[in-house]
DNA sequence: GCTTAAACGAGACGGTACGTCCAGTCTTACT
DNA sequence: AGTAAGACTGGACGTACCGTCTCGTTTAAGC
């Protein structure tokens, strides 16, 4: 008794795209909490049945559209030496990416649904949080080779310390997430992993 | 045409705190994406209107479940004259406070309405999150006048550096909310202070 | 462990009659086939869940449509001591009541319904047919005591040989539901009763 | 712009058959108003296109379902020179006839359609109505040749009288279509056309 | 016997309606 | 006047089928 698994080498392309880009708009017209399927089903001239084949859940559909704007995963970041700087290039990139409208609609609905999803939550982490965290480890360990970085650390607390203010303030709108807060948060940072 | 606004001093006590006690309840059981207004008021044997006649939505509900088991103010913290000795008193009781059940579900609950509920937001930052914030900074303050923390440093950015990390790792779940993270961090912080 | 059966004095008279129009409307504007619960709350301009609450289905509210369409129960026929011209009375005045549009179309409905929905048919039975042909077979059995009728026949059975015709040209659609064939058939129909 | 008509010769037989095989069987197990096509495609091991190829509607299924059954065209009813007697005959064959599973499963199905689609109403009354009720008449006319029949009675209208009440009971449901009741009909019949 | 066009099984598609749940409002009877 | 109860309109849920539309894969006619 199989569980009638759709066919996906017959899936339609075009109903895809066509969902995940409503499901972008929807939530940057009226808000995450007020989409429904039906209305993304509607906006994008599909059944409702084509989403229900496809994804378990709105949230499903959603994480699939934020990866569809993040399609590059991060690779490696840029290692010139000055770990400073390095650092300070992808963080003015994390702050542009988070103040994208697009990026912004789908991950906070992404953040949304996480905390009643614990599936997805997983997926979130695995296929997100870690792959760019990872790069940042990898290049932090490097500067810890080279001796720019202290070896009393352990690597993983290290990023959570780096991205945890970005989030906090992002989640919580504490303020506005500026390359400002991103050097402010960066010299602290720095500093705490020197000599 | 007024408002119709209802009168509070005839306002049934038993009433509402069988509503909050239900909502955290059904929050902890069911999970809070599954509770519904029409539940909180049957399992409190009240009519639905006596929760819309006081509160605006469910998550108004749960942000007054979350203040009715916060009841104290901050107030100040200890000052021992130790800054490092008296951030890791108040950070291990942050991690103990996440950590309790019922806490922990109107918290999560609270967290998750916030994305879709702007003025909600406003209220969980000047009720919640900036008093707590404040004591800490005022601690941070007399430090500095003590000698103990630089002075070039922004200290409402410091004091987002401080928890952020911990709002990362239980909003996205990333590990367990433990006393030993908390010292982790804390000895990252408190290098990024010094000197 | 009751069913939840809702409260019948709480019952909003208003809808009830708006959804009984609405049935009756559809039925006749699109055919009772393409009439769907969904367009009669629309029509009725009530929600679907009010249907749901009274009816269990959409058959049984064309049940009652039609029931309101006959309010009257058809008491005694008259007896002027002529039997043949009392009974004319009757089937003509059931011919006319049969090209009745509003009619019609109700009793049309039912009868599809009843060929799948077997309480329904007993329903039909017990409150529609039987009680019309009580009436006649009350008639016949005074005519038999008048020695109008002969005494050797089960009134059962003459009654649906009376009524059978009609049903069968009207739901066969063999042909025209007159008077003159209601002529025909009654002259049949007592010659076999005669002597 | 052609119609696209298929080519009956290239017809796969077995797939004509499973199809109005499954229709019966599910007709009988579930009801006829929960048959869908889907059903009877996937119970007869046949793809959807297949049935809407080569049939405009689950209606027109069931009609040939209905037709396979009953593949002899009536002919002629036997004439021993005794009406009663031969009418009889029939009467008992109708009966036996509509106690039949499949034929009944079929026949109310058939009995259902009809009332929302006029153009299988009309075929049904000429490939079944008419042809049953031609041969009786055929057969009355010539009892009345043979003085056996009053002269004076419209046979039209004389075969729709002696159906009808089968027709009525056996719809209606309003008691079991024995041989009993054929008598009983018969004998009423039988003398309405006398003298 | 090989080619090729059709019918075929399978099943995804855009839709409609189902019957249920809940939101938020309104009404009634009780305290 | 506030309350418990619960009926109301409305809208979304997730499912079942509709009838249409591809997909390969038989299969049978005509070369």
């Amino acid at each position: 008794m199989t569980d009638k698994a759709p066919d996906p080498t017959r899936r339609n392309e075009r109903s895809r795209q066509a969902i995940l880009a409503a499901a972008i708009e929807l939530i940057k017209e009226v808000g995450y909490a007020r989409v429904s399927v039906e209305a993304i089903a509607a906006r994008a001239g599909v059944g409702k049945q084509t989403i229900y084949r496809w994804w378990p859940s709105k949230a499903a559909v959603v994480f699939d559209a934020f990866l569809a704007l993040n399609p590059a995963a991060p690779g490696e970041l840029p290692d010139t030496g000055d770990i400073v700087a390095d650092l300070r290039l992808v963080l003015h990139a994390t702050v542009a990416e988070f103040n994208d409208p697009d990026f912004e609609a789908a991950y906070r609905a992404l953040n949304t649904d996480v905390q009643d999803d614990p599936a997805l939550g997983e997926r979130m982490r695995e296929q997100v949080l870690r792959p760019t965290l990872a790069t940042v480890k990898r290049r932090l360990a490097a500067a810890q080779e080279a001796g720019q970085v202290r070896r009393d650390v352990d690597l993983d607390v290290v990023v959570e310390v780096l991205y945890g203010p970005f989030y906090y303030r992002w989640l919580l709108r504490t303020g506005e997430l500026t390359t400002g807060y991103a050097d402010d948060v960066l010299t602290l940072f720095v500093r705490a992993l020197s000599g």
